[in-house]
RNA sequence: GCCGGGGUAGCUCAGCAUGGCCAGAGCGUUCGACUCAUAAUCGAAAGGUCGCGGGCUCAAGUCCCGCCCCCGGCACCA
């Protein structure tokens, strides 16, 4: 299990970077951004220095094809789609330090100048490959873009990289066409770089084997990919939408965009430090790494990637974790833009609150690649009877009580039972417990205690019966510092609700800059006078979610 | 086909590495209590051949063998 108490340094966390064609969606958010985001937050209310970056991933043949037939330029079009992710980040309380794109100038520097140290040290080498290319897109076509009839099964209408009838990759697809305009393809040779991952097959294996805080599940299989003999990669592409590859004869041909994307992490942090005055190759190299992925790039994560920086030395050192998380499910089924079945940010947001997301997702997501259901039925379940029945209800009580029989001022503390003392002793241990499982990315068991721990302040509270027994001081007194407690502890999950709790509380300041430790404290003293309550979640009804359903399936 | 993961209460899952208190949690269900609180809360109960068959052992959900079933990955998909 890792620890953070042996992370003493600064700590960077990069979230995959989104490809810029499209809309994330929810699925995006549960495997990487959220799991990210949370991270990010304990960290930082934990007192270390840490960065979160991430970019958009801008290059790409599909992003050419799209931008041309919206008649706008590549760059254009990108921009668009960096600022409306940034926007739905933005829009579900997940903040980055800096959102950065592949196309940036010292993005593109660092990746030529890393291909070049890795020619340099010996690790690239040209070969002609031959590629269907349309005579009429006068474009090189990747496997996505030629279609089909699969060989093996003669379903019509198949990419040449799978067929989605019998799920074989075709040798050779039949009756080949261009999958933009529809005219048949040729053959032609075209000169090509490739990196030799094939040499890294010890190094990597040592790394993962000595890496601890990788996934067990995950590396196994990446161990098989090496022992079945990595095969090297070409890292060349013949369109015009790229970071050129600078070598005197590659006449304009650019990099594949798994060579340039993962280096972004780089490059953005650098940018980041240069902001903050410091050298970004030391900050790097000096601070803890995490990639938050989500499992289908597993293969570009637990190897390309480092091997790449292997070849150079390790000028900019390996990840020290990759935590890799599996799909969303939509009720049990894959999403797919294509079929229309996905929910997006904006689809989630017009309708309910940013942390009813936060809250469901996180706590249905485990630190594992195994896939998760979202279900509209159980998200409501969740909301109504776990963070509003149970935490909700907690604060709600607590806080109306003080209000109406105390003129909003904490009573104060005379004799205490065993049970007080059990409920102090609660709110000292919680914010460890719920940091060590933060620390180890299990966030939904963290979760978990935080609900146990309001559970367990709800029963303490039915058993004082603060609003009728004698020893109505105390309780309150205590109930009030556990709210106080509860907002700590949920500001990573749930940061604007927190942000109402402390509010509500009057404490001041804002809830994310208090120090997690302090989550153990009873600091809120007696006389302190709290704000004016009001509920802070409000409950779906039935009718919502029925709604919704008959709205998104018609989608 | 190969590789990986899994099959434990109605649902979601923990427990299995280092076999041993009556097999656990949350949600749901039923009954009772309370009324400060968003009909929220508290207490209690019901509910399981731990996929199937064999084996090792004083003792197996936990180890070994066989079988069945489910899910995921299979590499340039960006």
């Amino acid at each position: 299990m890792p620890e953070l108490n042996t992370i003493t340094k600064t700590v960077i966390v990069t979230s995959a970077l989104p490809y810029a064609n499209g809309q994330i969606h929810l699925g995006h958010i549960a495997s990487t951004y959220l799991p990210a985001d949370i991270y990010t937050r304990y960290i930082r209310l934990s007192g270390l220095t840490v960065y979160h970056v991430c970019a958009s991933d801008d290059f790409g043949t599909p992003i050419l094809i799209r931008s041309e037939k919206e008649k706008k330029t590549p760059s254009d079009y990108v921009s668009y789609w960096n600022r409306r992710d940034l926007k739905d980040f933005q829009s579900l309380a997940i903040n980055f330090d800096l959102f950065s794109r592949t196309s940036s100038p010292e993005n593109k520097s660092l990746v030529q100048s890393i291909f070049n140290k890795l020619q340099s040290n010996g690790y690239i080498y040209e070969k002609e490959v031959i590629q269907p290319f349309c005579p009429v897109d006068k474009k090189f076509l990747p496997d996505r873009f030629v279609v089909g009839t699969c060989p093996n099964c003669g379903a019509e209408g198949q990419y040449s990289d799978l067929c989605e009838n019998c799920g074989k990759v075709p040798e050779e697809i039949l009756d080949p066409k261009c999958w933009i305009c529809g005219s048949v393809p040729i053959k032609r040779s075209s000169n090509h770089y490739f990196f030799q991952l094939s040499k890294f097959s010890d190094k990597l294996r040592d790394w993962l084997i000595k890496n601890s805080n990788l996934q067990e599940d995950i590396k196994k299989y990446v161990l098989n990919w090496i022992n079945n003999g990595l095969v090297d990669w070409d890292i060349t592409r013949d369109i015009e939408w790229g970071i050129p590859i600078p070598t005197s004869d590659a006449n304009g041909k650019v990099f594949y965009g798994w060579f340039d994307n993962h280096i972004c992490y780089i490059s953005s942090l650098l940018i980041l430090a240069e902001e903050h005055k410091k050298d970004g190759k030391q900050l790097w190299n000096e601070s803890a790494i995490f990639h938050f992925i989500g499992k289908d790039i597993v293969y570009h994560h637990y190897l390309f990637l480092p091997a790449i920086r292997l070849g150079i030395d390790q000028e900019y050192k390996l990840p020290d974790y990759l935590p890799t998380r599996g799909h969303l499910l939509l009720k049990n089924k894959k999403l797919s833009k294509s079929r229309n079945w996905y929910i997006s940010i904006e689809d989630f947001t017009q309708r309910f609150e940013t942390d009813y997301l936060r809250f469901y997702l996180a706590s249905i997501t485990p630190y594992s690649q195994d896939d998760v259901n979202f279900d509209w039925d159980t998200f409501r379940e969740k909301i109504n009877n776990e963070l509003i029945a149970n935490v909700g209800n907690f604060i709600n009580r607590t806080l109306t009580l003080i209000q109406n029989n105390f003129a909003s001022s904490v009573p104060k503390i005379s004799k205490l039972e065993s049970y007080d003392n059990e409920a102090i002793d609660r709110i000292h241990t919680i914010g460890t417990e719920v940091g060590t499982k933060i620390e180890s990315n299990h966030l939904n068991r963290a979760l978990m205690d935080i609900l146990a721990f309001s559970s367990f302040l709800n029963s303490y509270f039915q058993h004082k019966k603060p609003w009728s027994s004698s020893s109505v001081d105390t309780t309150l007194y205590i109930s009030v510092n556990a709210v106080r407690t509860l907002a700590i502890v949920l500001a990573p999950f749930i940061p604007n609700s927190s942000e109402k709790i402390w509010y509500q509380l009057k404490l001041g300041d804002s809830v994310h800059k208090q120090e997690w430790s302090s989550s153990g404290v009873l600091r809120i003293a007696p006389g302190h006078v709290i704000g004016k309550i009001v509920p802070l979640f409000k409950k779906i009804d039935k009718e919502t979610i029925e709604k919704l359903q008959i709205e998104m399936t018609g989608k």
